[in-house]
DNA sequence: ACATAATATTGCTAATTAGTAATATTGTCA
DNA sequence: TGACAATATTACTAATTAGCAATATTATGT
């Protein structure tokens, strides 16, 4: 069972994996995860330019992974799925892993 | 808690997901997933030029996601860390979730 | 050593895209 | 209405990369 995905199908999961692909963009994802902010609050929490901040925005939230509502003069930015502090936690998990493994075996080699 | 990650750190989750964000290694990934593969099976298991799968192939094992094994005139790839299948069942059932909520959706504008 | 099969590499092209400065839009307040 | 603040868009450049055909490498069997 499990049949393996076709062509399209797997386009799809790429391009979702994609989104998580830019430091930009997870940096947004990252300091959504308390509390929506607006795109000011994140311009100053990231240390990218305006105009930059916006268009990843927009491409997080045309891809649905974000919620947009306006609050007068300011748009606040939510996350709209959670799942993928799940996915960022798994990808974190490795890396931290694999650290560790490599920082045991300089150490076994050191005697 | 759960400090936010730098900006080395984001560079380096975005290169991971990054690896999982072309459909042509996805697809080499999957069908690794049974079992280690020569090849020219993966070639024949995919519509992939026999060089792109080699290419893809070495992307994927420098970055440590697939084990190389040479037997004789055969090179068997295998997957280095399964869980790299946890990361792909979240997007599958996210993307599932995702299109059975439009499916309902559509339904019910249908009355 | 030679022919052959399996895999890797090279050089190239076309397409995608992050980032930026400048400008446009939209809303608020006086 | 006009000035101002917040956000979005536009036009552009530079960098990356998937895919391919052709060629090189490596191992096997004779």
């Amino acid at each position: 069972m499990a049949k393996l995905l076709d062509q399209h199908q797997l386009k799809a999961v790429a391009k979702l994996f994609d989104l998580l692909a830019e430091p930009t963009r997870l940096d947004i994802l990252q300091n959504l995860k308390k509390a929506p902010l607006s795109v000011g609050q994140i311009v100053d929490a990231t240390n990218a330019k305006q105009s930059n901040i916006s268009k990843q925005l927009g491409i997080l939230h045309d891809a649905g992974l974000l919620k947009r509502e306006r609050q007068g003069n300011l748009i606040f930015y939510s996350i709209a799925d959670p799942m993928i502090f799940d996915l960022c936690a798994l990808v974190c998990g490795k890396l931290r892993k694999d650290a560790e493994l490599q920082l045991a075996l300089i150490r076994s080699l050191g005697k």
